[in-house]
DNA sequence: TTTAGCACCCATTACCTTTAAGTGCTAACA
DNA sequence: TGTTAGCACTTAAAGGTAATGGGTGCTAAA
């Protein structure tokens, strides 16, 4: 891989995120001073390393998944926004009174936005979060809703019905002892520390004491059952994309877009670089792109990820993940 | 209109709904034990009604809107489910610890799994809903949690952070205020009284009272302008349909799922009939049709809308609703 | 009122040809 | 030794033509 090799790749690549054809070597004589043989040469040499592909035996080149590789590990330069889309980003920065899911929820239109991409998050709420206290709140006779707050603010709450055995008092009794106990506990420990600190010393001052355990239990299962947030946002813009032209392609990418079971293929990230997965790498699909970064707020922690194509315009992805970072990373500490 | 018009029309639309393609007239002889060019006589006079329509000269028959609103209002008769379906509707009716806004949700996966059509919610918090109490969960000296409860089982809870010439006391006296007062209020009211009732009061006995107006009132406005619960299902189920082979048609119709706004056109519904809006009349897109029923939940009240292609199998459909309906009024009750 | 017969219509398909874009290879050149 | 011109070759895409098949409306007779 000499220079000139980089150069042509890069321009070669860069090209084809652009027109989204195969790419001739008459295109690239003037740029490079040479003849179109010469191109040639280095092309062929470009794809034995595996860089570059051929449709059929006489089409111009595309990059390969290596080639792709290659070009964001060595040959690109994120790109400087343009005033419009910086502007939007600030619409975003300037919003100070979202809550944690609304400023992301908000993240992923804008990322769509100007990307023109699919962007998903998936996050989950941070060991950071300890709970701070439950709160019982009868309805009427019969009815209940559990609160269960956590030091960061999350707040959870579902509505539960009593039998007609069972004294509101004893299930508002309990809800002090767990008070006086468990608060400060992490809230992924507390379901533990609710089965082995908890039951043993109600099961002694409370007769129905499985039926009122399991209204507990129900409160902080579903805190941390519905700990998963996933957000899918832009599944449309995907059909911008010239690849796909043909339904049966649109049909595949939107009903994986939509099934969650598939979406959460795409497994979160563990550090705030930005990294990218290509095709086979993404886990997802293999005809697109994902763009992964990290971000921990107000208690909850997860992953932004960026879907495109494969010849997605890789520079300005991954200048827009930077700003993003940044801003989460300022309001997230 | 005569009795073998309405059963020609009535075979042509059931046949058109499973056969998707234009019906010929000798299709429909054996049938009707007479020749071709009969049938083809009396589709002539559908056609004159406006009832039936032709691609091009020399096709064959497809149904017209008004021939299926003709279709719909007076040929067309609820169909048995199958066991399977019926199968599918019962792990919903059977359990028991939803939700109101999980057991939409599940309703409509249902929907859409058992119809293969999308399905879309459109839901907000009834009048029934009078306000029964407001919390405030302080979380450190600057943040608190404002919690707003239902008398049916409605719950909302957002953050804030307090300015810091204002203490957290200031602002729990003003909750007890609120508590001791706004009680029963309905909770579209709650703003109003706010303003006209509280505010007077406050203003008096506390000195930054501007502020924590502030907090109540965003607590309360959040309440009510999170009030629309629009949730749709199924959107690549449509995709399913062969109506949807054009690329430009499938961008069209994910795009218009995909954004809130136009789902939105798709106006609530204001009875528990089931009616139904075929092509320019379902005020979303020509090329479908929407089943609408209304329901009433738990302190819940909203639409329930089925969008599929013109040539939906209405009689499915509609005996799916009619199911749903029977349990949504029992549940609601 | 029903039917057979016939002329006619047109979307779809298959097949063929042309065109344009591009390649690899060879041999000559600097 | 790297570069280039020239040439034979490949292929997808576009265009043109013809055949096919499913359908119609109309007329005239039963």
């Amino acid at each position: 891989m000499d220079e000139r090799k980089n150069c042509l790749l890069k321009e070669i690549v860069e090209c084809y995120i652009k027109e989204v054809k195969p790419i001739g070597s008459k295109h690239l004589c003037d740029k490079f001073h040479c003849s179109s043989a010469t191109i040639r040469n280095e092309m062929a040499a470009l794809e034995k390393l595996g860089l570059l592909e051929k449709n059929h035996v006489s089409s111009g080149r595309v990059p390969s998944e290596a080639g792709y590789k290659y070009y964001v590990e060595h040959l690109m330069k994120p790109k400087e926004l343009s005033k419009s889309d910086m502007q939007k980003l600030q619409t975003l920065f300037s919003n100070k009174n979202l809550t944690v899911s609304d400023a992301i929820e908000k993240c992923l239109e804008i990322i769509s936005d100007i990307t023109n991409y699919t962007s998903i998050s998936l996050g989950e709420y941070s060991d950071e979060n300890v709970l701070r206290q439950v709160n019982i709140i009868p309805l009427d006779d019969v009815h209940l809703v559990a609160l269960v707050c956590t030091d960061k603010g999350i707040v959870k709450n579902k509505q539960f019905s009593i039998p007609p055995d069972i004294s509101m008092m004893e299930v508002v009794k309990i809800s002090e002892i767990i008070n006086k106990m468990l608060v400060g506990t992490p809230i992924s420990m507390v379901a533990e520390r609710l089965e082995y600190d908890i039951k043993p010393i109600i099961s002694k001052q409370v007769e129905q004491y499985e039926a009122v355990y399991g209204i507990f239990y129900d409160a902080f299962h579903d805190f941390i059952s519905n700990n998963e947030n996933i957000h899918v946002v832009g599944k449309s813009k995907m059909l911008n994309q010239p690849e796909y032209s043909e339904p049966s392609e649109i049909k595949r990418l939107i009903s994986k877009l939509e099934d969650e079971e598939q979406v959460r293929k795409i497994e979160k990230h563990d550090n705030r670089d930005i990294s990218i997965y290509i095709g086979s790498e993404s886990n997802f699909d293999d005809n697109v792109t994902v763009v992964k970064t990290n971000y921990s707020l107000g208690g909850e922690e997860g992953t932004i990820a960026i879907i495109g194509p494969k010849r997605m315009e890789y520079d300005r992805v991954v200048a827009v993940l930077n700003i993003l970072n940044k801003w989460l990373e300022e309001k997230g500490d």
